[in-house]
RNA sequence: CGGGGUGUAGCGCAGUCUGGUAGCGCACCAGUUUUGGGUACUGGUGGUCGGAGGUUCGAAUCCUCUCACCCCGACCA
């Protein structure tokens, strides 16, 4: 391709709502250009990066033996209500009505509609298992779009749902979709890791995400520094730690503490370490109000929160409801005394704490020399925290270690959850009726673009992994002015090309400068530089990108070394 | 939804406080020049100043409403 053709339109200077450095540079590259939040265009150069990611899945997922279809994006109502989601999913899913009336929604994700196209035509044992994908534009009217093509609202998914007869042969088709996906992550060419997760809005019981590991991730991961467990942060199990409990210690003593609300200020007007401090939040879950006790230094895991509780939402209650329950404003509240909720719930590191710290229910005013059992009586011990630096790994006892990740892509074992909810069933071999057993699995194709440049980047442009490069090779003739460089140039991009190299000619009457920052802004893995010092002694440069070496390469070499560095 | 911020040419910005009819750099077009790390010069193209209403002889500027976008939080594959 020829730059002086190429519609790539690169700025110098970096748009202002850019924030997140996959996001300055596609912009700046000339890949994507924003058309509304969380919504954006593809150019060309990306349009190339997506049709290699893409492949790469297609492969992959062709080789564990799924099958590629295409759904509608538009789906109707009536599914959804059959699955009870339409009433579930809320303000994500994008809703719209045709020309007579009738409610459609905008396809955020489609376990609906394969499991309506599966039920209809799925009839015999014989049949399954099947497993069915699709690549296709999804939308989710996501709360904040952020981050550019990290969280965008319209975005590129594959997506893929396995049907078996039973929970082995569907445990089957996970493990086959786990191992596809680490082929083609580490063919994406992305330091990643696999994660045990919460299943989340999908539902069902068994889940992995696929976390690419960089700092600007939106996820916190854990990770074994022993074994090779790894979790969400949400998910990590935290084992009651075995400890001896305390003889009882002072007697309770109410302080002044005046404007001192959260644990920080207190911790610090006191003088006592956030480990002496238990927190009690109050939560409204489905319209019941709880007091949530954690240690001062830990923060509490909503998600194990509700599963504990039982609820579809848990969420911290507002300063009318504090007040309420409490009796005293926000950032007082404690468990002892405490009359205004339905229940008290403590996580376990709060069991047997003594000689602690607690809000006292009253303005300005925080009880010290607390002991738990004595001064207040907990309902329920659980395991309700964010895993930290340094716990426990829930495997072999090692210690956790946190991370931040970029998921790219997460698979969940369903089970019968849809298949029930819309009669997707089969005849066994015995003749009975039973449901299929489903699992799904999506990967993030716009995310995995995104995440492969904030891994693979530095401060003059992309770095790209080989295997998603827009082109191999970007070919810069220095001096335009110079008729031999032309011609050299020329002759290299023709017969690069017509050996099936993607190959960028920089044809452009520009200097040498202006190309040779282009070409680090666009990333090709490869860079020849041509100009007439080099042609006389006969040879060009060649730059790997992302290395510092440049090497001069003579010209009736130069094709062989492309193709060998390229192999 | 709560908090904070920004809207002036494709991009980055000044002008707004103190009202007088829009400017700078980059990009783009033409010409000259230059040709190994974003050449230099000259001349140009392009904006109903996010939108609506109001105040005023006069509004980018003051007032009211509204929309969009960004960041943090809550939420979320």
């Amino acid at each position: 391709m020829r730059m002086t053709r190429l519609h790539a339109p690169t700025l110098k200077e970096t748009p202002k709502d850019a924030e997140v450095v996959s996001h300055q540079l596609l912009v700046r590259g000339g890949y994507i250009r924003k058309l509304a939040a969380g919504i954006y265009d593809f150019l060309p150069l990306a349009q190339r990066v997506l049709h290699k990611i893409s492949r790469i899945v297609r492969e992959e997922m062709d080789r564990a033996g799924a099958q590629e279809v295409l759904l509608p994006a538009v789906q109707p109502a009536e599914i959804w209500q059959e699955s009870g989601r339409w009433s579930k999913y809320g303000p994500e899913l994008l809703r719209m009505n045709d020309r007579k009336g009738g409610e459609f929604c905008l396809g955020p994700t489609h376990e609906e509609v394969i499991v309506d196209l599966v039920r209809r035509d799925v009839r015999s044992w014989r049949s399954l298992p099947l497993n069915l994908y699709q690549i296709q534009t999804k939308f989710r009217d996501e709360i904040r779009p952020r981050a550019g093509l990290m969280r965008g609202r319209e975005f590129i998914m594959k997506d893929a749902y396995s049907f078996d007869v039973d929970e082995a042969a569907a445990n089957e088709s996970y493990d086959a979709m786990f191992e596809a996906y680490q082929r083609i992550f580490r063919r994406c060419g992305l330091d990643f890791r696999p994660v045990e997760a919460d299943t989340g809005a999908i539902g069902g019981s068994r889940s992995h995400e696929f976390q690419v590991l960089a700092d600007s991730g939106e996820d916190a991961i854990v990770g074994c520094t022993a074994c090779d467990y790894a979790a969400n942060v949400e998910q990590a199990e935290l084992e009651p730690a075995q400890r001896e409990v305390a003889p009882a210690g002072p007697a309770l003593e109410t302080v002044e503490t005046p404007d001192k609300r959260t644990i920080a200020e207190v911790s610090e007007f006191l003088g006592l370490d956030a480990t002496r401090f238990v927190k009690t939040l109050i939560v409204d879950a489905d319209g019941t109000l709880h007091a949530i006790l954690v240690r001062g230094d830990h923060d509490l895991n909503e998600i194990k929160l509700a599963k504990v509780l039982g609820a579809d939402a848990v969420r911290l209650a507002d300063d009318a409801q504090v007040v309420a329950a409490t009796g005293a404003p926000v950032g007082f509240a404690g468990p002892v005394g405490l009359k205004g909720v339905e229940s008290i719930i403590a996580d376990h590191a709060v069991r047997g704490l003594r000689d602690a710290v607690v809000g006292a229910n009253a303005a300005d005013a925080h009880h010290m020399h607390v002991d738990e059992g004595r001064d207040f009586r907990v309902a329920r011990f659980a395991d309700l925290r964010l895993a930290v630096d340094g716990d426990p790994c829930p495997r072999c006892g090692g210690a956790l270690k946190g991370y931040r990740g970029i998921e790219v892509g997460h698979v969940f074992f369903l089970g019968t959850k849809y298949s029930e909810a819309m009669r997707c069933n089969y005849l066994d071999e015995s003749g009975r009726e039973r449901p299929m057993v489903m699992g799904c699995y999506g990967i993030g194709v716009t995310r995995i673009m995104a995440a492969a440049i904030e891994q693979n980047h530095d401060d003059r442009g992309i770095v790209w992994p080989r295997a998603i490069a827009p082109y191999q090779v970007a070919v810069l003739p220095l001096q335009m002015n110079k008729t031999d460089v032309v011609e050299a140039a020329e002759s290299i991009y023709t017969r690069l090309s017509d050996a099936g190299i993607e190959t960028l000619l920089d044809d452009r009457n520009e200097r040498a400068g202006a190309k040779f920052a282009d070409a680090e802004l666009i990333g090709a893995p490869l860079r020849i530089a041509i100009g007439g010092r080099g042609l006389r002694e006969g040879i060009v440069e060649l730059k790997v990108r992302g290395g510092d070496a440049v090497e001069k390469i003579p010209l009736e070499r130069l094709h062989d070394e492309i193709r060998s560095r390229l192999a």
